[in-house]
Parts: structure tokens; C-alpha cells; sequence
DNA sequence: TGAATAGTGTCTCTAAGACACTATAAA
DNA sequence: TTTATAGTGTCTTAGAGACACTATTCA
């Protein structure tokens, strides 16, 4: 086999849940090309390093952040391979959507000057085509928030239904009523009670629960459907 | 940039309906490794060539099927990555789906001796970790059929209803009621009726539709909802 | 007590399931 | 007429939307 071959790279999207809604962890880049521009996070596929592996050890070593622990849900999002995409050579990126819950603390590392958290909706000019790459992410997040309990990925080890909720209504942009979603994530059996309830709070404390199983494997039956009169305007804020 | 690179691949998985249910299009390997051993169309991707491009190559030269004329749905499966599960050295592989209705003429080209479709209740045992690879594919358009208008893709560009309901039936193994299946396609606007009639059949003729978009790009919601009971049974037969 | 958020009761509406019924062709 | 499949009428049921109502805490 003596043909030419492509480089390999994996490159994560980060995403996680703020108040404002869908965030994405990126990086600065500290070389050429596009020194300075904000990038996904990502490298090299090593030639004997699997593909999660690398991409793993690339989101360690650019952001400090560590999948490790089993509590991260992780899966593959796609591949990006024109020619022409990379100005150095012909490469080949396979891209990873990992969702984590709450803030995350990001701490810049090798060939990354700075990372942080950008809002999706207010993202700076980004390297290469990784703002295709985010979009795709955003899209099959929003998308699997419908129709898997995904959303569990985005909340701590417990939570409140109100919190749970406002994942919906951060990455939709659209209020859900309390009532249709606690019938809907009681019924579907995501959620289970735990004993301690919040306290310290200047009204009604509410229940805590912890995800039935791990999250963003389930498929609902069900979906959860918001209102197709809704559905046309995708991001209205809340 | 001096590190070692694998080699890249685009295999693609070919599925169709036939009366028995889905079944997907194998080629024999004309050579080394898994010589005679039944596998996935595909082969290396070109140092200038795009995946897209590569996939649609393979695809032509080893079973003689040509997705140009844009009525052939195609979209990227995953990329499997795995160190070892090529025996020659590390090669990383993209999968695509495409979907074909009623039954391909295949015949056989370059690199393989034989190529037929095999129905995915009666795979025989493949190369690689392909057999992984059309899991996953059948899964995925499973899941597709439900959500999507997908299912629009494995019929001609005229179809009776009771045609399109066949393929949610050959995909499913369950039967589905024809008026629901009526309602709920008609209300969702994915067919339009033409002037033609069935003819020549020994009872009522049926009408004749066409999609009234480009299948498989369109979500549903509501979506097709077989209900929850009969999902637990994955397979049945009708 | 008032403010604030948690959580419920209950009516309405949409769409799927079930299934008996009618329609239209050829043999 | 019989047989076969196309297609409809309509009752029942599950679950989402709406929204007024009650519950529980702190200040």
C-alpha cells in the first residue's frame, strides 16, 4: 500500500448549559494557521491511538478538562474531510460531541493560549470549518434533546425538575409549562426521588431526583414535541 | 508535520426493502485480506479526492451502481477507527448510508468477484468489523423511518400508498394500521397525488403519489409512533 | 404577612389505535 | 357474483397545552 494518506484529527465539541443558553468550550490558537483565531479543541490522531483516545488526550491537553469517570457522555458526531479545508495538507477530522453539566473550568494548555466558554449564539470567527462543526453539534443536540433524555448530561448527579426544565429552555429558547413536563419526565421513568430536598431557599423547597440511567442512551416514547407553531421560529430567547 | 498517518477508507452501505424486510448490497473481496469473505463496497480515499467523491467511486467500481442524477439518498453513517481492525496496518474508515428503492442491479467490478444483496435478518459473516458497521446502519435507519420522511427514499418516483406503508412495514416487522397510516401522511403534507391510476389489478386501483419534497431531510412531528408495547419486540415478522 | 418558586387539578384538543364499513376493479 | 385490495367513518384513548389553583419556605 503505497498511496498517499491523509493526516488525522480529532477535535472535540464541548457543550454545556448556561442561563443564556448552548455554550461551547473553545480554544485560542497559539500557532499557524490561523494563530490567534478561536478553534475547537483537537489534534493529531496518534498511529496506533484510538480515535476516542485522541480525542481524550487532545481535549486534556488543550483545555484541562478530563472525560475520565465515565460520567461524561461522549459519542461521535461526524466527519470532516474536503480537501482543501486544512491550508497546510489534506486532513481528515472525525469530531466529538461531549456534553457536561453546569460550568466548566477550562484552563489553556499546550498550543491552546486561552480556553473558554462561548455562547453559541454570540460566537467569534472561528479556524478552519469548524463553524460548520459547531453548527452540526448544535443541531444534533437540539435534536436529541426531543427525542433521548440526553438532557440529563447537561444537569448535576441531582437536580431539581426546574432545573432539568431550564436545560430544555436554554438550548430550545422557549418556555416549557411545569405541569406537561413533570407529567412527561414522570411518566417516561427518568427521574427518580432522592431523600434530601433543597433547603435554604426563600420559598417552597423542591425534591431533588438523580437520572434513572445514565444518560442519552434512552430513547423516548414519546418525544418530548415542542408545539409545531413553535418549532418554525428556531431561537427565540425565553 | 513528519508523524506517521494511517490510511483512510469511505465504505458504504447500500440499503434497500424487499418483501422480507431491509437487506443491503455485499460484495465478495477479490483480494488479501479476507479474500472471498463477504464486505462493504468501499476503498482508499484519494490524496486530492473528497469522501463523498471517494465513497461514490468505490461504490461504482465494485458493484457497477451509480448515485448520480441526485435521487439517491446519501448521508455519512460514522468512522470507525479502532487500532486493529485492519490486519495490514491502521486504517481508519468512513461509512456511509445510502438509501435505493426497490431492488439495485448490482454486478460485480475491480477488487470483487460477486456482489448481491443479502437480506439483514440472513447476513453472512463479513470482513473488518463490518458487520458492527451495518448494525449500526440498521439502526439508524430504523430510527430514521420514525422521525424523518426517510422512508420516501426506497420507493420510485410514483408510489401507492400501501407501497410506501410496506417499507415502515418490511423496516419494522409489524404491521400498521392503513388508516392511520393514511392520516398521518397526508396530514403531514409528504405526498401529493398525481393523475394516474393503478390499472390492471384484479380489485380497486390505488392512487398514485410522488414525495412532495426531497426525502430525508424533513422531520416529522409528530413522528411515526409504533406503539410502545410492540417496541420492546425489536423484529418480528409481519 | 408577602414574595417567590414548587407543584397539582382539570378541562380541552390533537392525533393514534381499532375496526366495521363502503368502493371498485378483474375473473 | 366472488375475491381482493383501496379507502372511509367514527368511537375510544393517550398525552400535550393551558391555566387557575394550592403548598411551603424565608424575610
Amino acid at each position: 500500500m503505497s498511496h498517499a494518506r491523509p493526516s488525522v484529527t480529532a477535535d472535540i465539541v464541548v457543550v454545556t448549559v448556561t442561563a443564556g443558553g448552548l455554550a461551547i468550550l473553545l480554544v485560542r490558537r497559539g500557532r499557524a494557521p490561523f494563530r490567534g483565531t478561536w478553534a475547537l479543541p483537537g489534534g493529531f490522531v496518534g498511529i496506533e491511538e484510538g480515535l476516542e483516545a485522541a480525542a481524550a488526550r487532545e481535549l486534556a491537553e488543550e483545555t484541562g478538562l478530563r472525560l475520565g469517570g465515565g460520567s461524561v457522555y461522549f459519542e461521535q458526531l461526524a466527519t470532516y474531510g474536503e480537501p482543501g479545508r486544512d491550508p497546510r495538507c489534506r486532513v481528515i477530522s472525525v469530531a466529538y460531541l461531549v456534553l457536561v453539566p453546569g460550568v466548566v473550568e477550562a484552563c489553556a494548555g499546550d498550543d491552546a493560549t486561552e480556553a473558554r466558554l462561548w455562547p453559541v449564539a454570540h460566537l467569534p470567527e472561528l479556524a478552519f470549518d469548524h463553524a460548520r462543526i459547531v453548527a452540526d453539534a448544535v443541531e444534533r443536540v437540539r435534536a436529541k434533546l426531543e427525542y433521548t433524555d440526553v438532557a440529563l448530561a447537561f444537569v448535576g448527579e441531582t437536580f431539581t425538575l426546574a432545573e432539568l426544565k431550564r436545560v430544555y429552555e436554554a438550548a430550545w429558547g422557549r418556555r416549557l409549562e411545569p405541569k406537561s413536563f413533570r407529567r412527561k419526565v414522570e411518566a417516561a421513568g427518568l427521574v427518580t426521588r432522592v431523600e434530601a430536598r433543597q433547603s435554604g431557599v426563600a420559598h417552597r423547597p423542591a425534591t431533588y431526583f438523580r437520572a434513572t440511567h445514565t444518560p442519552g442512551n434512552r430513547v423516548l416514547y414519546p418525544p418530548f414535541r415542542p408545539a409545531e407553531a413553535d418549532r418554525r421560529r428556531p431561537n427565540p430567547e425565553p
